[in-house]
DNA sequence: TTGACATATTCCGATATGGGAATGTATTGT
DNA sequence: ACAATACATTCCCATATCGGAATATGTCAA
C-alpha cells in the first residue's frame, strides 16, 4: 500500500501548503474560483483540482451563482484538527515550565560557581 | 513537480494516521521502539521510518539508553498547527450562531404556519 | 444558435510515499 | 570474541500525488 487518499482525510487535505493558502483566503467570505487563482497565482486547473479535494473532504462550500461559484471555507471542518493539536496543550506546557525552571536552575548555579 | 515532501514540514507528517498515533501514544511519556510497535502493531521497520520522519520534523526526542532508544513526543512542535487552526476560531463559532438563528426562525415560521 | 466566459475533468509524466523483506549497526551479556 | 538484542537503513514495488496541457461542461449574451 502507498499513501492514504488525500480526498476523505481532513488532515491530508490541509498538509497541502496551497490548500491551506486557500482555505485562508476563503475564511469569513466567498470567492469566485478567478479571484482564488489570482491569488494563490496556480493555474485555474490546479485550483479547481484543490476546491476539489477540499469539497471531498467538507472544507469548503460552493454556492452556484450564474456560471461562477462560489466558494467558501468551512471552517467548522478544521474544528477536529484543533481538538487534536490539543490534545497536546497540557504537554507542552509542561515542557515550557521545565524549560523555564532549568534556566533558573542554571542561573543559581553559574552565581554559585562565581 | 509531485508531492511536498513529508519530511520538512509538520503538517505533512502529522496527515499520517500511524504518525498520529504514535505521537498520542508518545505524549508525555517516554517509549522505547518495541513498545511502540506493540502498541501501534506494525512491523519494527515501519515503526522506526515513521520515527525518523518524526524526527526530522521535530515533532518527537529521543534519548539513548544502552541499546534503547527512548522515544518522547515534542508538543512544542504541533503548538503551530494548533495556532493555525485556532485562526479559524472565530469563523466556526459564526457558523453556530447563523445556524442556531437559521433553527430558531424555522421554529417560528412552523408555529405560524400551523 | 453561436460564441465567449467560468469552471471542472481527464490525461500525462515526474516524483514521493508507505509497507515488507533483507540487511546494517550498536550495544549488552557471556 | 561471539551471539543476541534493539533499532535503523536500504531496496523494491504498487500506488497516490501535483502540476501542466488539453478537453469537456455549463451558463450567459447577442
Amino acid at each position: 500500500m502507498a499513501r492514504a487518499a488525500t480526498t476523505s482525510d481532513t488532515f491530508n487535505a490541509v498538509a497541502e501548503p496551497r490548500r491551506r493558502e486557500i482555505l485562508t483566503f476563503l475564511a469569513g467570505t466567498e470567492r469566485q474560483v478567478g479571484e482564488i487563482v489570482i491569488a494563490i497565482g496556480l493555474d485555474q486547473p490546479s485550483v479547481s483540482k484543490h476546491l476539489g479535494v477540499l469539497r471531498d473532504v467538507g472544507l469548503v462550500h460552493v454556492r452556484r451563482n450564474g456560471r461562477h461559484r462560489l466558494y467558501r471555507t468551512n471552517a467548522e471542518a478544521i474544528r477536529p484538527m484543533h481538538e487534536w493539536t490539543q490534545t497536546f496543550e497540557r504537554f507542552w506546557r509542561h515542557q515550557l515550565i521545565r524549560v523555564k525552571e532549568r534556566a533558573e536552575a542554571e542561573m543559581k548555579n553559574s552565581a554559585q560557581t562565581k
